[in-house]
DNA sequence: CCGTATCCCTTAGGATACTG
DNA sequence: CAGTATCCTAAGGGATACGG
């Protein structure tokens, strides 16, 4: 499960389910970047693991419905703590990359590690 | 840094690295599967982060020992809650993938999502 | 609207060999 | 021991087009 928080757009549905139920194209606009084939295996992955329920209803154009089940919500408060830790942070580790920067070369248009 | 945790070692280097300091080889030895290509990368990128502190003793045979900043420490206490949450829940998951896998035929040997 | 199916390119990252 | 350098593949994931 560790590492299907690494795919990079696993948590960024989760976050935005967890402020509520989605529809399909709702969550392709609120997830900036998102290409639907993406959203689609992220959903479907995230439904495989019981984190999230879908429910489609039969109607013309169909609607689908994306929410987070009792186990997604609890995976979405521990995502908020890493959440609030890299906000809290992001500026000194911005700070600590350009020093580090300085003290190894790396002027300008260098390869980034 | 959210998708810095998403190159699956990272997370790995600073959960064994909260265990104390470890020397290049030890983190090696401790981390199985990764190779000495990524674990350099992803120490040097620690590093540049500001996450891990390195010393490097200039003795022969060279001595290199890695310890987490207090920044680093706070991140690995961050983690700590998803580690917990990942033990907690595995076997819920695995639960429901078997399920989702029956409703959905995956009989034997086809591709998973 | 809600997907699935292809194509295709970039990147992560393993294997291996070599230096100080 | 602690790396660096090079090669090479497998997978992630974007773009596009099509189906229900």
């Amino acid at each position: 499960m560790l590492d299907r928080l690494g795919d990079r757009w696993t948590v960024l549905v989760v976050v935005q389910l967890a402020k509520g139920v989605h529809r399909f194209r709702e969550l392709e606009r609120a997830i900036p970047g998102i290409s639907q084939r993406m959203l689609t295996l992220t959903t479907k992955r995230l439904c495989r693991d019981g984190l999230v329920e879908r429910t489609a209803y039969p109607t013309v154009p169909p609607q689908v419905d994306y929410r987070l089940t009792a186990m997604g919500v609890s995976l979405a408060e521990t995502i908020r703590g890493l959440a609030d830790w890299s906000r809290d942070h992001k500026a000194a580790i911005a700070v600590a990359r350009t020093r580090w920067d300085l003290d190894h070369d790396v002027p300008d248009a260098e390869q980034q590690i």
